[in-house]
DNA sequence: CTCAAACCTGGAAGCTGTCTAAACATGATA
DNA sequence: TATCATGTTTAGACAGCTTCCAGGTTTGAG
C-alpha cells in the first residue's frame, strides 16, 4: 500500500465506511488489488500478489476480506470455473466471457447481449443476480 | 441396476454405442442416476447414491465416466456453485435457476428468457456455450 | 488506561477432483 | 482354447481451493 493516500484509496475507504466495513490495513490491501486495475482475480492470486510485493497479509485474511466484501455488496463473485472463484469489483449488471482453455475472464457490457425480463422465480425466493456466461474455447485447439 | 432391461436402459445403451462409449456396467450405473430422474447431480452425489444402494462403483470411476460423457456430448456440466460441478442429462440449450441457499438447481426452458444473439467473441475463439444463470436466495433469510 | 469486541494469523482440516499403479475384463487372433 | 493388447476399474495417494480453529494482536469506547 502506498504511504501517501491516493485518490483511489480515499474513495475505497469512503466506500467501506459507507457499507459498514471497517477499513483496516489488510482490507485496504485486498481491495486495492481488485479496484486499482479492473481485473478478475481469485483469492489466491490476490494473496500471491501481496506476498510478491513483500506485504504481509495472511491467506485467511484475504479470504475473509473477500467474503465480507461480497456480503456487503462492494464486489461480486463470478462463478465460471469449477474449483476457483473470481472476484469482480464491478457490481453493475454485466455479463462475462470465459475462455475455458486459458481461464481468461473478460467483461461484457450489459448491452452487448439483449436479455429479456426475469422469469418467474420459485416460491419464496428473491432474485440475487441474473447474467449471461459466454463460454468460449480456443479455435482449432 | 435392474436385472431386467428397462426401456430406458436400452435407449441409454444405444445412445452410448452411438457416441462411441462402451456401455460398461459401471457407466450404465452412472448414466442411470442422471437419466432416470431428471436431476442435476454432482459426482459425489452419484457416488453416494450408488453406495447407499450397495452397488459397487468406485469414486474414480464415477468421475471418469462423467468426464467421458461430457467429452462425448451426452451430458453437460453446469457451473453455478463454487467448488462443485453439477451434471445435466439435458444437452439442449436451456438456462438454470440456482438457489444459493439450498444448492437446488432447476432447469429453465430456453424460451423462458429472451436472449439476443451472440456477441462478438475474442479473436481466435469459438463459442462453446452461452446461457443464463438466474441466482436466487431464500426470501427473508 | 482498561476492557471487550473485532481483527489477524498460521496451521490444521475439509471438500472436490485428479493421478497412479496394479488388478481385472474384453475382444481379436490364431 | 490360449495368448495378447487394449481398455476399464479400483483404492488410495495426492493436489488445489476454501474454511475452520485457537491463540495472539489491534482497536475504540469509556
Amino acid at each position: 500500500m502506498p504511504d501517501h493516500k491516493t485518490q483511489d484509496e480515499q474513495s475505497i475507504t469512503r466506500l467501506m465506511n459507507h457499507r459498514g466495513i471497517r477499513p483496516t490495513y489488510q482490507r485496504l490491501l485486498v481491495a486495492h488489488q481488485l479496484f486499482d486495475h479492473q481485473e478478475h482475480l481469485t483469492a489466491d492470486q490476490i494473496h500471491e500478489r501481496l506476498k510478491d510485493r513483500g506485504i504481509a497479509c495472511s491467506r485467511a485474511t484475504v479470504y475473509n476480506a473477500l467474503k465480507l466484501f461480497v456480503d456487503k455488496g462492494i464486489i461480486r463473485e463470478v462463478i465460471v470455473d469449477p474449483g476457483r472463484t473470481y472476484y469482480d469489483s464491478i457490481t453493475d449488471p454485466h455479463h462475462h466471457i470465459f475462455n475455458v482453455d486459458t481461464g481468461e475472464l473478460t467483461d461484457l457490457d450489459v448491452n452487448a447481449i439483449q436479455l429479456g425480463k426475469t422469469p418467474n422465480l420459485p416460491r419464496g425466493t428473491v432474485l440475487e443476480d441474473m447474467s449471461v456466461v459466454v463460454r468460449v474455447r480456443n479455435d482449432s485447439a
